[in-house]
DNA sequence: CAGTGAGCGAGCTTCCGCTTGACTT
């Protein structure tokens, strides 16, 4: 089919080039024959991301881990990357077809800097224009192809200018982490903020001090009429009822005007309470209308797709890829719904008058409320409209045979959410009705109040289409004021004040998203970065930050906290707005952020080079009264029962004492740390002295296995445990367990393996020395006195023999290349 | 960085924001 389609294109055609595949064919649609519409998948362009992708001629600067010459204008060296390659190729030869070009991204930022990107690589000789369209319905995309302007060159360097200040942030900052917390870690504008969230909310449950407080439930009898109440107030003071009574930092009541009752005192008030004269007092009744939820953006689907489904951001993002770009119905290939990664909650004018005609058909005229919405997240560029079927006539039950698992729920959703918010409220009736007695005797507590409240739908309106959790009914009896009711049943309750909730996927997007942080195509990426370098954990939908996140986040705030808020990314944006105004221009602002505005000192890359060196390693001390940040590092006040969390090489353990008397052990990788007491440590700690344990016997050495604690971790030994190496007497044979190996899980099959290396091969003919292979850090090499090499792919680290050995060793070694540094500084090695 | 031992050669990691890869018969 592509064959035929290619074969039969003539020249004279325009060419648009639209971002997604799914969109390029839609529109496709609506054009004639003079148009191609082709889909360039997003960036075709970026700086490189790894030193391999460098260009040649840029490897060696003092700038060129940024891709960015920082010291000429902040210029930036853009790659086609190897995934864009095919798109570029494939667009040269849609390009030759063509004598006109429409660049067609989308309307935002990024758009407009795709497109300049695409003229940027393709240099079309033929003329080209920008276009954009506000929907993808006809009249629409002739609106667009009426209007054409130039590419907006503020806008672009609004775009480049975000794109080399998160390179510059991240690439500065990461490397700091890595010289304090190990390789492999990061810092960026975004993730590092999203990560202090979630380490701000668990040090706020670590100081959490929780309150038990009392409360009580009554069954009534009103005539025969059975009615539930619950104690409300005692001597005119209402019962302390939530945790937001209580101080979190004390535990005690924060709401002094209000009563807090004990086990005991309820204990004590039952009798007075159930003897009691009781009389319904008043009946209110208020209505309150209930107003339909906008439809939905990208945040509030993964919230709404967490919260009613249960499915975290990345698969309710994939299930809403499949939505979008669609099932065969019939003969052709329908998108279900409209893009997903939107800010926006418009709907298009047809949207709008499908959703009329399908509720006033389906439930009447009365059922239907017109409503626009406005969008009210920071920094939003709806480029898009919301997400919403793309045919609303297109039932959920409609599509039962063609959708199945997360995606007919998913799309379920969307249609509901999209028809709902189109429909008039819902109207509800709530009674509260209070039940008060005088208690005799008990003057500080007299009078009683007892509440049942209640909930009728009187107007169900958009509950119809989307009903509530519960179906919104709370049915209270028929009583009158007035009338005698008589205590039957009294039950006190306890409850305990809540520490603040962990954030889900969904409420972390909520707050991203609030604070202007990150775009609909990265929230879900933000969380996946945050669990890939282990800063995070899921324990079922919560997510958990891990020691290694305390220390990122520690260290940042500690030494850049300027740049660890939403504020920062906030006076980015109003930057960057002035800059696509016109107003300003990106060299500024970057030479102000990177080399500073008042002097060295207050630039990025002075203060990585000041910190670099100077920054004290991480460190929290556990005590009784839980884990507080060690500023002082200096191991001369650590006593010897003191216990602190530390990390290296990204792996956190705990560490007993100092100097001589020191003990550590390694902290279990999914530990909650507001979870960890001073007793677990203890427990960790000596959990690990029981080594050395025997493993078994050796069969070839007839001797014995023993797994020890090492000064560099866990080892595996042949032989004795030996105090202090004895003179004369040789060194058994020793080898490490392997870091990401539980120590529980160690046996003596695992040991016998690790000790069969180093193998030695034989002797080196012209030195004496003696040639060994074994696996090492990169893979598998041989080594002879000083000399070392890597095997080669067609070698084996099993069979490998001498004379192939000497081969290797006979070749020159790998170059190795000086890298100047910024400020000149190269890493030490660790010893 | 440290802890009963031995080893590790050269060069790498990292950012945010757009898009989904698909060369089987």
């Amino acid at each position: 089919m592509p064959d035929a389609e290619q074969t039969s294109r003539q020249d004279g055609k325009t060419l648009v080039i639209v971002e997604s595949g799914a969109k390029a064919e839609t529109i496709s649609r609506f054009l004639d024959d003079d148009f191609v519409v082709t889909a360039c998948f997003g960036h075709i362009r970026d700086l490189p991301r790894r030193a391999a992708e460098r260009p040649a001629k840029i490897k060696g600067k003092p700038w060129a881990d940024f891709s960015v010459d920082v010291d000429h204008g902040f210029q930036p060296y853009y790659i086609v990357p190897g995934e864009s390659k095919k798109h570029v190729t494939r667009l040269r030869k849609e390009l030759k077809q063509a004598d006109r070009v429409l660049l067609a991204t989308d309307e935002d930022r990024e758009g407009e800097s795709i497109g300049w990107h695409l003229v940027e690589v393709l240099k079309p000789k033929v003329p080209y224009e920008r276009i954009v369209f506000h929907e993808i319905t006809a009249s629409a995309i002739e609106a667009a192809l009426e209007s054409p302007r130039q590419i907006d060159e503020h806008l672009v360097e609004a775009q480049e200018s975000r794109r080399i200040l998160d390179r510059l942030y991240g690439y500065s900052l990461s490397p700091v982490l890595w010289r304090k917390l190990g390789q492999g870690t990061s810092a960026g504008r975004v993730q590092s903020v999203a990560l202090k969230f979630l380490v701000d909310r668990e040090r706020e449950r670590m100081a959490f001090v929780s309150a038990e407080y009392w409360g009580a439930n009554a069954d009534f009898l009103v005539g025969d009429t059975p009615l539930s109440a619950r104690l409300h107030s005692l001597g005119g003071s209402e019962l302390a009822s939530q945790t937001s009574d209580f101080d979190p930092a004390t535990g005690q009541l924060s709401a002094t005007e209000k009563r807090w009752e004990t086990e005991e005192s309820l204990a004590d008030i039952q009798p007075a309470l159930t003897a009691a004269e009781w009389t319904v007092s008043t009946i209110a009744k208020t209505q309150a209308q209930m107003r339909p939820a906008p439809p939905f953006t990208t945040s509030t689907l993964q919230q709404a797709a967490s919260n009613r489904l249960g499915m975290g951001s990345a698969r309710a993002m994939a299930a809403a890829q499949r939505l979008y770009q669609g099932v065969d119905l019939g003969a052709e290939r329908v998108g279900l719904i409209t893009y997903m990664r939107t800010d926006s909650v418009t709907l298009s004018d047809q949207a709008l008058a499908q959703a009329s005609d399908y509720i006033k058909s389906t439930y009447g005229e009365e059922y239907h409320q017109f409503r626009t919405y406005r969008t009210r997240s920071r920094n939003a560029q709806e480029a898009h409209e919301a997400i919403r079927p793309t045919d609303i006539g297109r039932t959920p039950d409609s599509l039962r045979r063609v959708l199945e698992g997360d995606d007919f729920a998913l799309y379920d959703l969307i249609w509901r959410r999209a028809v709902a918010c189109q429909m008039a409220d819902a109207r509800v009736e709530r009674t509260r009705i209070e039940l008060t007695a005088r208690l005799t005797g008990r003057p500080n507590d007299d009078p009683a109040v007892m509440v049942a409240n209640g909930q009728v739908v009187i107007f169900p309106g958009w509950y119809e289409v989307l009903p509530p959790s519960g179906d919104g009914q709370q049915l209270l009896p028929d009583v009158a004021e007035g009338e005698r009711a008589k205590l039957d049943r009294f039950e006190s309750r306890r409850s305990e004040s809540q520490p603040p909730a962990r954030y889900t996927e969904a409420s972390l997007v909520k707050k991203l998203e609030d604070d202007g942080l990150g775009r609909p195509s990265t929230y879900a990426a933000i969380i996946k970065t945050l669990t890939d370098r282990s800063y995070v954990n899921r324990r079922g939908r919560t997510l958990i930050p891990t020691f290694l996140g305390f220390a990122v986040t520690d260290l940042l705030t500690q030494h850049f906290s300027d740049l660890v808020n939403a504020e920062f990314t906030a006076e980015m944006e109003e930057q960057l707005d002035q800059i696509a105004r016109g107003e300003a221009r990106s060299e500024e602002h970057l030479h102000a952020f990177y080399f500073g505005d008042v002097d060295e000192a207050n630039g990025l890359k002075g203060r990585v080079a000041e910190k670099i060196d100077t920054i004290p390693f991480w460190a929290l001390n556990l005590t009784a009264d839980g884990l507080t940040l060690d500023t002082n590092n200096d191991d001369s006040r650590i006593g010897p029962d003191d216990i602190q969390v530390r990390v290296r090489g990204g792996q956190s353990f705990l560490r007993r004492g100092a100097g001589d008397g020191m003990r550590t052990a390694p902290l279990p990788p999914d530990i909650a740390p507001a979870d960890l007491t001073l007793e677990h440590a203890n427990d960790l700690l000596d959990t690990t002295l029981q080594l050395p344990r025997r493993l078994g016997r050796h069969p070839e050495a007839d001797d014995d296995v023993w797994l020890l604690n090492g000064r560099f971790g866990p080892f595996v030994q042949i032989g004795e445990v030996v105090g202090r190496p004895k003179r004369g007497v040789p060194k058994p044979r020793r080898a490490s367990v392997p870091k990401d190996m539980e120590l529980a899980e160690v046996n003596l099959e695992h040991a016998i393996e690790w000790l069969r290396w180093p193998k030695t091969l034989g002797s080196h003919p012209e030195t004496g020395e003696e040639v060994v292979v074994r696996p090492g850090r990169w893979g598998p090499y041989v080594q002879s006195g000083d000399e070392r090499r890597n095997l080669k792919d067609d070698d084996d680290l099993e069979t490998i023999e001498l004379d192939r050995a000497l081969t290797l060793l006979a070749e020159p070694k790998a170059q190795r290349r000086g890298r100047g540094r910024p400020g000149g500084r190269r890493g030490r090695r660790r010893p």
